[in-house]
DNA sequence: TCCTTTGTTCAAAAGATATTGAACTATTGA
DNA sequence: TCAATAGTTCAATATCTTTTGAACAAAGGA
């Protein structure tokens, strides 16, 4: 079994700040790149139900985020790193080693409201 | 008269990156970056209607990706380039530094339907 | 003053994304 | 073989985003 990724010509810049622009898929993301290694599914059980982390799984796979490898019964999750450096120099360094603190998730509703 | 930003600690990567996420608002940014000096919603005629262009630059300013400032009957739009620099260190070199190309756009919709 | 330019706001419609539970498939270990 | 484990798929709903046109507002020039 194999999954569908698209080839490193076929990841668009838009399709990937798409996919990065959402706070489960963002976690998903700086937990695979805290850990360094590929993680599977359950590894992301706390950020949503399982349907839901398939769900975000399949978005960031199909924007070209994620590799995502069968392995028996599980899949072994990992970032893309080489080539995503190599299309957008900077950027995952960039989304990765950034700290987001819990003040500006809360904050920004209020502006938009506030037209 | 006044238009509503965010500070620049209420700037959130998730907010900013799915502002970027977006084929119009990225042109935009695209726009500015290029010519480095702020530039009027006119300018940015050809990616939309009217009132399309202004619900895009609305949320590119209320992501805090830029500053919009009134001057007259017009507005003086520009990148909150210090800013984001320094919340984000690399990210708009990045997305401005980056090509995109025609086919990137199109070949996605097909890795999707592919499931 | 009146008209033009520049852009916003509003309400409606269309479209895309996210979330859920139930049913399902495939692998593996007992 | 049977049951458990790991994920996916599906259909339904909910929610958010994008797009549109009509009406509006504010400034500036004739």
């Amino acid at each position: 079994m194999k999954l569908p990724h698209p080839s490193t010509d076929q990841i668009s810049l838009t399709n990937v700040l798409a996919a990065l622009g959402d706070p489960t898929r963002l976690a998903i993301v700086r937990t695979l790149a805290t850990a360094g290694v590929p993680m599977n599914c359950g590894t992301f059980a706390e950020l949503g139900s399982k349907t839901n982390i398939s769900y975000h799984l399949a978005k960031l796979r199909e924007s070209g985020v994620t590799l995502t490898e069968v392995s028996g019964t599980s899949r072994k999750v990992s970032l893309r790193l080489e080539e995503l450096g190599r299309l957008f120099p900077g950027l995952m360094e960039s989304v990765i080693g950034t700290e987001e603190t819990a003040s500006q998730h809360e904050t920004r509703q209020s502006i938009a409201a506030d037209r």
